[in-house]
DNA sequence: TGAAATGTTGGGGCG
DNA sequence: ACGCCCCAACATTTC
């Protein structure tokens, strides 16, 4: 093979993959390359992870370095400030290019920007390379300029946009330049806090671009010709689980798009919608840099929010009384993930049943799902909330009764992450305070004691909600 | 990517 | 046989 002389840096980030990877390609095009990663535990560039996400970047790290030794090359690891590190490791190694990939958090673009600066003055190639997303954020923009707030015109956008690009074939790395590269093991990097946590999420998850390649096939030999209606039902595995994959790079968005687009009848694919809800997220983020504090709506700023702190906490906890809320939180304490569809439940119970700023529920979410991903993440609960961009309507109030009824008939999914809930039969898995008090005993339930009773009445508390929501609409 | 309230229709019981 | 009432089932509107 031709390569370019002279050595190039290849920084990872949230591209833990080799396939699909052109910053990497471009760098393995050089005759030697440094494959760093850099830990900034004063996060720098991002925001600092939660620790969901730190425990799977730890395991992925222990993945992707495992996966460099097959090949008899060495992931350097590195801990400090990306600007301070890298420019070090230019002078060190004489690199005369630093390659990385675009990230698209508003922070990470500002950083992004000024390390550019800095390091064109040191190097003669600074490339940032596209691949995190299937559509850049200023190539969807409406007729008039203005980003699309509207999904569905964003969508028939986006479909005619995308191109069937060829992806980049597997890395092969040149070896390390001549010198000496001290590298930090991964677990000194103090990336997994609470042991007795983590064991959970151990037991589910197999972080890593090799794994990540093969739920994709799972996915799309057994899964995606029934996404359409398993995709809601939280008992079937009818969702794909990529998204923690998608989040760190371990496999590409083009590898997953192009893959799934390319099966039978996949033209009106529901999959691919949701790809392209991450699409959406992500331009939303860049052009409205501040929807990670702020409501869209303006409108919400005056929105009467009521700050409860048992309340919130009986709602992390999975003590809401409401069975399907709770089974919700409780999986996704125990596994780092949770149901799309009772994500939506759960985070319509906080901003409408409990009144508790969307604010509050995306920073649980994003301290403990392995996918937190700041741009889904805040675009998703402010749509909950109502506020967002294409939202929700206010008025649209989801009833955890219902939904669990609707979704979860059996209630399997409800006596898997509620065992004390196990003997219930179906007419009363979603309101066991219904039960007739002298059936109690005969289900193994001390409503009160082994199960809460509703932290809020239903009903209630979406009257309550339409009388909130009516005192902003009054002042649009 | 809801749910409740309200409106309409049509079949059957019954005087 | 006919009209009236009831109410489930479905449709539409409203929150």
């Amino acid at each position: 093979m031709n390569r370019k002389k002279g050595i190039a840096i290849h920084w990872f980030r949230r591209d833990l993959r080799l396939t699909d990877n052109p910053a990497l390609a471009e760098a393995c095009s050089y005759e030697w390359v440094v494959p760093i990663f850099i830990w900034d535990p004063n996060s720098s560039w991002e925001r600092a992870l939660g620790r969901a996400s730190a425990w799977w970047l730890n395991q992925s790290l222990h993945a992707l370095s495992a996966q460099l030794q097959q090949s008899d090359r060495q992931l350097i690891i590195a801990v400090g400030n990306p600007v301070d590190i890298l420019g070090d490791m230019v002078r060190a190694s004489k690199a005369e290019a630093v390659f990385w990939n675009r990230l698209y958090e508003p922070k990470t673009l500002r950083y992004d920007a000024s390390l550019r600066n800095r390091l064109s003055r040191q190097v003669k190639h600074v490339g940032i390379f596209d691949s995190y997303l299937l559509v850049e954020p200023d190539q969807a923009l409406k007729k008039d300029g203005t980003p699309y707030r509207v999904y569905t015109a964003f969508y028939n956008t986006i479909r005619k946009i995308i191109k069937t690009h060829s992806l980049c074939p597997k890395a092969i790395l040149p070896p390390l330049p001549p010198g000496n590269y001290p590298s930090a093991p991964v677990d000194t990097l103090n990336l997994v806090p609470l042991k007795s946590w983590t064991e959970g999420l151990a037991a589910l998850w197999y972080p890593g671009e090799e794994h990540a390649q093969r739920v994709l096939k799972d996915f799309v030999q057994n899964h995606s010709a029934h996404y359409k209606i398993q995709r809601d039902l939280p008992y079937e595995e009818g969702t794909s689980r990529l998204s923690p994959f998608l989040h760190f790079g371990e496999i590409s968005v083009a590898s997953i798009f192009h893959r799934v687009a390319s099966l039978q009848g996949a033209q009106k694919s529901p999959f691919l919608k949701e790809l392209i809800w991450r699409e959406f997220s992500h331009h939303l983020l860049v052009h409205f840099p501040n929807m990670e504090v702020e409501p869209l709506n303006k409108s919400f700023e005056q929105f009467p929010w009521q700050q409860n702190e048992s309340l919130f906490k009986a709602w992390t906890q999975g003590r809401t009384g409401y069975p399907i809320v709770d089974a919700g939180m409780r999986q996704l304490w125990k596994t780092g993930w949770m149901h799309n569809r009772v994500r939506m439940i759960v985070a319509s119970f906080l901003v409408k049943d409990l009144l508790i700023p969307w604010q509050r529920g995306a920073d649980w979410f994003w301290d403990t799902l392995v996918d937190a991903n700041l741009a889904n993440n805040t675009q998703n609960w402010q749509w909950v909330a109502g506020c967002g961009a294409d939202a929700a309507p206010y008025f649209r109030i989801f009833n955890p009764i219902l939904q669990g009824e609707k979704f979860d008939p059996e209630g399997l999914y409800v006596k898997t992450w509620c065992p004390e809930l196990s003997k219930l039969p179906k007419k009363w898995v979603h309101k066991p305070w219904a039960v007739p008090e002298i059936k109690l005993p005969e289900f193994g339930i001390l409503l009160g004691k082994t199960y809460p009773f509703p932290i809020v009445d239903h009903v209630r508390a979406r009257l309550r909600a339409l009388l909130a929501y009516d005192r902003i609409r009054k002042k649009i």
